[in-house]
Order: structure tokens, then sequence, then C-alpha cells
DNA sequence: TGTTCAGTTGAGCATATGCTCAATTCTTGC
DNA sequence: GCAAGAATTGAGCATATGCTCAACTGAACA
């Protein structure tokens, strides 16, 4: 139909496969999912990808690189104790829990997929980056020693990991406001201001 | 070939099942995959199974099932704050992380399947209580107060689940021994033996 | 005006999937 | 031995998938 140029197309491709992803599970996505979704023909796909596993795989960088870029710029602004906080509000406010639905099946797909696994090892690396470094600030603000920052940012990783699966398998038990003040309440103990 | 009592058949369908979800993944693993490992006709799947989907969340649901049976087992003998430190240590025994790797897969792929939502769903809740039971009794032994085991739980198991996903795609940055240290050091902050 | 080439098409191939169903084989109780 | 019923088969259907390739279209430049 209509033309666009590469860089366009190549961007909307992108973002279509993103929507499939989300849809469908990244397993399940399918290239007609795409193509059928922006209205192009089945062979066009593959004249800027090599393959499928190649868009996909991109497609969840993209998304996640510009996820993480949003998070950066909205906390920015704030002092480092007050930005983790923050942190735990953005997850839940999370539209249909959109990032995390798309972060939970990257993460298991990419056992799967040896392009998803260096993507989100990647991924994995700077997210557990952000959240260290904000760590180590919050816990110089305090004037606390003795905080392992990169151990802690693990741990709190991991909490915000695994809350989400919790919070999406759950359903009625595990609620958006547990799983935030799950966050805060973690947040709390490794900056050691128990009672 | 060889036949079987239905009830024999049936077990061995499971777990058939079970090792071709872990080979290949809830969303890509299919019926013939289990058919030609145990060398038995295309229809007789269906015979034992309404579908597909029901066979690999039956699948599920008694693999998960048997695991935490093996590690009640295990822990049945500990009190209660050596069994949660035994637990630490079990996590990455693991061979080849089997049990993360389906826990994980299926927590991701119940968003898409009813039935395996139902199962992780009932699972997730019997994980939480036996990881929660076990925090309160340890926090009886130690008389502290203000613990309250079952956010606690939910914490705990968790760091558990977020780290298992670390552990899978980080490779070489978050290692099975790192990963048995941060269960435990979540434990110490949970039980408040900071410093 | 004509040429060039990036952008685009879609039929088609090889392969894979869940499930049905009529037909067969074995076992077991009489 | 023989019937009855359980266990089992596998060709076949409808559908889905990634990817190829020869052909087409249209915009930009000369």
């Amino acid at each position: 139909m209509a033309r666009m140029s590469g860089a366009d197309r190549r961007r909307q491709i992108l973002e279509a496969a993103t929507e499939a992803v989300l849809q469908r599970g990244l397993a399940q996505a399918a290239t007609r999912d795409v193509t059928q979704a922006i209205g192009v023909g089945s062979g066009l796909l593959h004249h800027y990808f090599q393959s499928w596993a190649e868009l996909r795989a991109e497609a969840v960088r993209l998304t996640v690189a510009q996820e993480v870029q949003e998070l950066k710029a909205l906390l920015s602004t704030l002092p480092a104790r007050a930005a983790l906080e923050r942190m735990a509000d953005w997850m839940v406010e999370d539209d249909d829990m959109r990032h995390w639905r798309l972060w939970l099946n990257a993460l298991d797909e990419a056992h799967r997929d040896p392009l998803l696994a260096e993507v989100m090892n990647a991924a994995m690396l700077e997210w557990h980056g952000l959240i260290a470094d904000l760590l180590r600030r919050a816990g110089a603000e305090q004037r606390r020693r003795s905080l392992d920052a990169e151990a802690a940012g693990w741990r709190l990783a991991a909490v915000m990991d695994g809350l989400a699966g919790a919070l999406l398998v759950t359903g009625s038990v595990v609620t958006p406001p547990m799983a935030r003040d799950a966050i805060k309440a973690q947040l709390r103990l490794e900056l050691g201001e128990t009672g």
C-alpha cells in the first residue's frame, strides 16, 4: 500500500512486532501477526530483517531500552532514596502490566533463543546497574556503611521480577498495592530503616 | 507396541510431556514430542487427555507438586531456621535448573492458558504458604516479634523466583553461589539478623 | 522522458501442528 | 475357545508457520 522510507517502515514493523509479542507471547507471535497488523505483504519483513528470530529479538531490545530510558527520565530529578520509592510506584502503574509481561516473557524465552539470550543478558545487567546505583547513592545520602549495593541490587531486582510474576499469576491474592508495598518494604530492609 | 494398563500409560505420558516441556518450552512442546518419545501412535494421547492443553497443564501440576513434596520431605526434620537455610542450598543444587526452568516457564505461560493459570495460581499459593510457615516458625524460635510472615514470605518467594531468572539469563554474572548467598542474605534481613 | 532502484507484492514450498475416526490388536473373564 | 471391552493405530484434515523469489510499482533524478 502506502510507501514508506526504509527507516520509517523498519520502525513500524518493530512496533507491530512488539504488539504481537505482547498479545501472543514470544513463542507464539508470528510474522503474519505483524504483516496483517500493518497491512503489508508477507515478503516485506524479510527485506528488513533476516529472520523472524532477529526481528523479535530486536523488537524486545528496543522496547526494553525505551522503557528503561523512560524510567530513568522519570527518576532523574529525584534524590536517590525518593527515586527508589518512585520506582516501586512505577512498577504497578504499568498499564495492564505491559512492561512486566514482556520482561518476564523475554526472560523466560531467552533460554531457547541465542539472540534473545544476548539481549536479555545485557538488559538485565543494565537494569541491575540502575538499581544498584540508586541504592549506592541512597546509602550515601543516609551515611550508611556496610551496604553492599551490588548484592542489594540483585535482591531488589529479584523481588521486583518475582512479585511481578506473582502479581500476574495470583490475580486476586497478590494485588498491585501489595506488590508496591512489598517493594517498599524491601527497600527499607536493604537501607536498614527497620523499626 | 507394548500394551500397558491405563494408569501406567497415563503416568508415562505425563512424564514424557514434562520432559518435552522442559526441552522445548510450554509453548513449543507438541504432542508429537510425547508420542515419539514413548513410541506410540498419535491418537493415543487423546484417549487419555482431552487436549494437549489439558495434558501439559496436568504435567506441570504433577511435576510441581512432586517437587514441592520432595522439598518438604527434605526439610521436614529440620528446625525452621535451618530449613530455610537448607532451602537456599536446595535452590542451586537443582540439576541444570530443571525445577526453575519449568517453574518460570509455567509462570509466564499462565497468562495465555486458563488451565495453566489455575495450576500456577494454586502452586504459587502453596509455595508461598510453605515459605511463610517456615518464616513464622523461625520467627517464633528466635522470639522475634513484628515479623509479618505473610509479607516476608512473598518477598522471599519473589527473591527466589527473580534470582532464578537472573541466574538463567546472566550465566556468568549471577552464579549459583551468588544466588544462594543472596537468598541467605534475604533470610537474615527478614529475620532481623542484621549486623 | 526515461532510467534506476528501493520499496513492495503474494503465490508457493516445505514443514509443523492438534485432533478425529474407523479400524485393528490384545487381554481378560466366562 | 469366545465374546466384550480396553488399548492402540495411523492416515487424513484443516490450519498454521518461516521464508524464497520472480515480478511489479512508484518516486527521484538525469
